[in-house]
Order: structure tokens, then C-alpha cells, then sequence
DNA sequence: GATGGCCCTTCCATCAACTGGAAGGTCAAG
DNA sequence: CTTGACCTTCCAGTTGATGGAAGGGCCATC
């Protein structure tokens, strides 16, 4: 298979492909005159890091995630670490997010958004304790 | 002002304060002795980037709101504009995130997380369809 | 066999927003 | 006069790709 064809069906970039090759993550034949050549199981696991990076995990965890997939005597408490870590991750930026949506939030509804030059977003970031809102 | 009591007033490192610099946000003066000379106005300045920021302002976003702010005759529109388009994609990030964290929690809570090699995580990113739970 | 069009290759640059570190100049205290 | 804390510039690295240039391959058709 050439790349075009594992990308289509990997639903990734051909240009990822060869990042991902060149980072370590695969490691695709390659043909006399110097196309790569994936094989069944190179497209599986492009697919298999495709869904993992779709999950938000690092490209350090999907390196860690494919080992353990690839290592038939695996503890499965050693994916789940490497989950919950990760699921911890996305509560903590979740929280800050929502921290700053509700800031953010409280200064738009209280900005008129007319003509005047008069702007509560302004002030909280000129001067966040006069008169407003503060953060979280 | 040199730059480390700049830094410590506006709670910002000091290479940050420089990078600033080089980007264009801030133009100190400087001494005979090249060391950058903060005035007032420039640590206000950069205490109110430093807010933008802390609320997820991209440097384009406290590039277009500082030139608001020092503009007198500003539309509070042109900045709640500004706002709201931050606040969607804030919106859109945090929608994101709850989609992975509904996902990989499930599969977290499902994993026995001992010593034997099943595991649905990895059976989920390696096949999706069989046995289990989709990521929206 | 030449041409066209699409595919493949490598290599280099770029994005955001810093951060770290090397190499060296400045200044105040003791 | 030396020590140590500042300051300076410049270069490299981070994360995860993405864009583009320059060039080679392959297949079909005229």
C-alpha cells in the first residue's frame, strides 16, 4: 500500500504519516524505488494512534499505548495509569477553561457592544478590582 | 525600571517581557547602558496582556484589545466582538474535551486495571466498533 | 517517445507562545 | 578588586503537525 492509500484509509494525512514515521511511531517498508510500503498491520496501528490522538492523549502517550498493545504479557493496570493521567489532564483543563468562560462570560453580557467607547471587558483588564468581576 | 521589578510588579517572567518586546506588544525605552527602562504605563501595559492571557486571549486577540484600550474613540463593539469569538471557541474547546472525557472515563471505569493483559482501552482505541463505547 | 497528470520522495520553513541556556556586559557592596 | 546579582543578545527546543519547493516515478494516451 502506498501512502496515499493508507492515509485515505487511516483517515489520516499522508503528511502525518511521514511525521509519525519520522518521529519512531512506525516504521513502514519500503519499495525499490523508495515508496514506503505499508503493510495491513502499519495501517491498523496508524488507525489505532489515530484514535488515540482523536482522545486527546500525547504523541508520548500513543508511543506508550502502542507498546502495551503490542506486548501480549501487558498489566492492563499500566494502560490504565496512563488513561486516568491523561483523563486527569482533561478534567484539570476543563476546570481552567470554565473558569475562564465564567469570567469571560459575566464581562460580554455586561458590555453594551454599541458605539460607545465605554467597555467593562476594558476596565476588568485595566484594573480588575475597580468596580468588577474578578477571575474564577 | 529594569526589567525584574517590571517582572515581579506585573507578574510575568522577565523572558516573557522580552519575547513581548520582540513581538512588538511593548516598546520600552532603554538606557545608555541598553538595559530596558519601563516606565508606568508600560507595566500597565503589561499587567493587562498578562490578564488577557490568564482569560485565554490568543497575542492577536491582546494585540487587537490593547489598541482598543488606548484608543479613545473605540467602538465597545469592536471589543465585545473580540470577546465573544474567544468565548466560542472556549465554548468549543470545552464541548471537545467533554466528548474525550465522556469517552475515556467509560473506558477507565471499565478496565480491571491488574496485572492480566485485557484491557477495553486498548481494545477500543484498536477496534471501536467491537465490544464498545464510541467517542461521540 | 513525448506529454500530461497524479503520486511519491526529501528537506526546509512556519505556526503559538514561550522557555532554557550560553556567552558576555553592568553595577553595587564589601 | 572581586563577587554576585542583574542585565544583554542570540540560538535552540518544545508540541504536533502543516505548507511548499524541488525533483523522481508511473501510467495512459496521443
Amino acid at each position: 500500500m502506498n501512502i496515499g492509500t493508507v492515509a485515505q484509509r487511516a483517515g489520516l494525512p499522508a503528511k502525518t504519516i511521514r511525521y509519525y514515521e519520522e518521529i519512531g511511531l512506525i516504521r513502514p517498508a519500503r519499495d525499490t524505488n523508495d515508496y514506503r510500503a505499508f503493510s495491513e498491520r502499519d495501517l491498523h496501528k496508524l488507525a489505532f494512534i489515530g484514535r488515540a490522538r482523536a482522545l486527546g492523549f500525547s504523541i508520548e502517550d500513543c508511543r506508550g499505548l502502542l507498546a502495551l498493545y503490542e506486548d501480549e504479557s501487558r498489566a492492563s493496570a499500566d494502560v490504565r495509569r496512563i488513561a486516568s493521567e491523561h483523563l486527569a489532564r482533561i478534567d484539570a483543563k476543563i476546570a481552567e477553561l470554565r473558569a475562564m468562560r465564567g469570567t469571560l462570560s459575566t464581562l460580554v453580557e455586561a458590555c453594551a457592544g454599541d458605539e460607545r467607547p465605554d467597555c467593562p471587558i476594558l476596565s476588568d483588564l485595566a484594573e480588575p478590582s475597580r468596580q468588577s468581576i474578578s477571575g474564577t
